[in-house]
DNA sequence: CAAAATACGTAACATAAGATACAGCGCTCC
DNA sequence: GGAGCGCTGTATCTTATGTTACGTATTTTG
């Protein structure tokens, strides 16, 4: 039996040609709210024309435009009149998707509740100042995690350099790390020999490491200023980098903030270069 | 400041006159339901005439009756969107994490919401499919995420190509995609030039596009097979790829359960190459 | 209690919404 | 490469929705 309309739609999407999946997918990006609206507005938010939209409504089984509002009108009192069922899509309330995002919220929660928000703020402040250079590199499978991170925090300050590539490469970038500068590894289970190694050399040099890793801390939590130790379990074979990765954003943001004029007149002024 | 218009009925419910607090009343019994359908239907279930309810919306101070609606509409989208952030973590308030892992986590959530089982499986089953070959490939930001997404799927099954670097040698690689294979694109706002540009001619070639994108829904959505719309607002000046990022491990997950035969003896084998 | 003012509903109107017919186009299959 | 089918958009039409004018009822006030 089919309960939601939604779900009806997910169902048939399959079937149906192109003009109409477009509406389809619009109308669930945000559902059910473009379902309310007219028929010419939904037609421009999906980009068709209104007859397209129309042929839609009736593929899923409603004679006219206004029977399928009125349908998306109960489906929403329903919702609203018991607000536990809010919490999730009842579709995937017992799917396959359910114990995976499950894990991820409690590795979140739990991560976040060992992190203080002092660690994160000196972190975000050593980030921010801008003395010397920022390095980021990652292992086999959080090196897009530093891409990301790097990305991001190059947007607003210089000398901000992710290192890619083979080892040999970033191992002869170590020449150009001092004291003043900051390095920051992402390394989970299992911790990269290769890494263990760079971070060993750098910390000799001086540099400043701020490593992200799992919760039972890779080798290099014994070289680095800054540990954030998260949360990787999920129901799979392989580990979670969700919660390192929430982190990094929420990282970005501090710096973000504490740059804010700094930043602001950064981005500007690479607005102004495009 | 009045913020929702239940609010505005309530302060201006006393001085109305009895046929329009009958209206009001109605209204407020099953917010906004009502509202939101027909001024006939309105007035029908108030008990009054339709002028009655036009008269009423006037003193709320709207112009006309499409333009109540549309306030009404605005508001539920704004209630939809961030589904009671307080009813979880109610404990971690204050600190300077909070709001963007309150963000994050809604999110999570919404874009869950949003997303039925059915077609985490549908995009799983395709991915795992292993008639042709999959491509990924990101925009600025989010070009990390199709690196761990590809790093994750090479495990598992042959032919999993990231397309990095210059717009031309991804361009370049179109000459090896046809029907059978698969691309995997990510893009969110501001949406990329080149992406789409990208997807239209790899769309022509026949390849099958999944799109990861942000709820407003990149263009590349017109030619995409199948789309995951993630939210993606934070308290800050950019937008968080973590529901996107989420998503993307779920589905690496399903395309492992789906592969589970296959893939357990490729990864043995991947173990005695070391 | 009477008169005025306000509120309300009926009915006619204008407008904008949804529905349909048709032609062009692209796609698939021979 | 050509014929057929199916999808899509433009333009037209029809319906029903929101709006307004006006007369009646009701309440309020002097």
């Amino acid at each position: 039996m089919v309960s939601s309309i939604a779900e009806l739609i997910s169902d048939r999407i399959g079937a149906m040609p192109a003009g109409e999946r477009r509406a389809a997918q619009t109308l669930i990006a945000n559902y059910p709210l473009t379902g309310l609206k007219t028929v010419a507005e939904f037609s421009a938010a999906a980009g068709v024309s209104s007859p397209t939209i129309l042929r839609f409504v009736a593929r899923l089984g409603f004679q006219n435009y206004p029977e399928f509002q009125s349908a998306l009108q109960d489906e929403l009192a329903a919702q609203l009149q018991s607000p536990a069922s809010r919490t999730l899509n009842p579709g995937s309330a017992g799917g396959a998707a359910s114990p995976m995002l499950e894990a991820t919220l409690d590795n979140l929660r739990e991560t976040f509740r060992h992190l203080t928000d002092k660690q994160l703020t000196d972190i975000a402040a050593r980030l921010a100042e801008r003395r010397g250079k920022t390095f980021l590199i990652g292992g086999r499978f959080t090196d897009p995690l530093a891409r990301y991170m790097a990305a991001h925090l190059a947007i607003i300050q210089p000398d901000v350099y992710h290192l890619a590539g083979q080892e040999s490469i970033w191992r002869d970038r170590l020449i150009d790390m001092g004291k003043r500068d900051v390095l920051v590894i992402f390394d989970i289970r299992r911790y990269q020999e290769s890494l263990v190694r760079f971070a060993e050399k750098a910390h000799h040099r001086g540099v400043q490491i701020i490593l992200f890793t799992d919760q039972w801390l890779s080798p290099i939590a014994r070289f680095a200023r800054h540990v954030i130790a998260g949360r990787t379990a999920v129901p799979s074979a392989w580990d979670s980098s969700a919660a390192l990765f929430v982190v990094a954003e929420t990282l970005i943001g501090a710096v973000t903030r504490q740059l804010e004029a700094a930043g602001a007149k950064r981005i500007r002024d690479l607005e102004s270069l495009r």
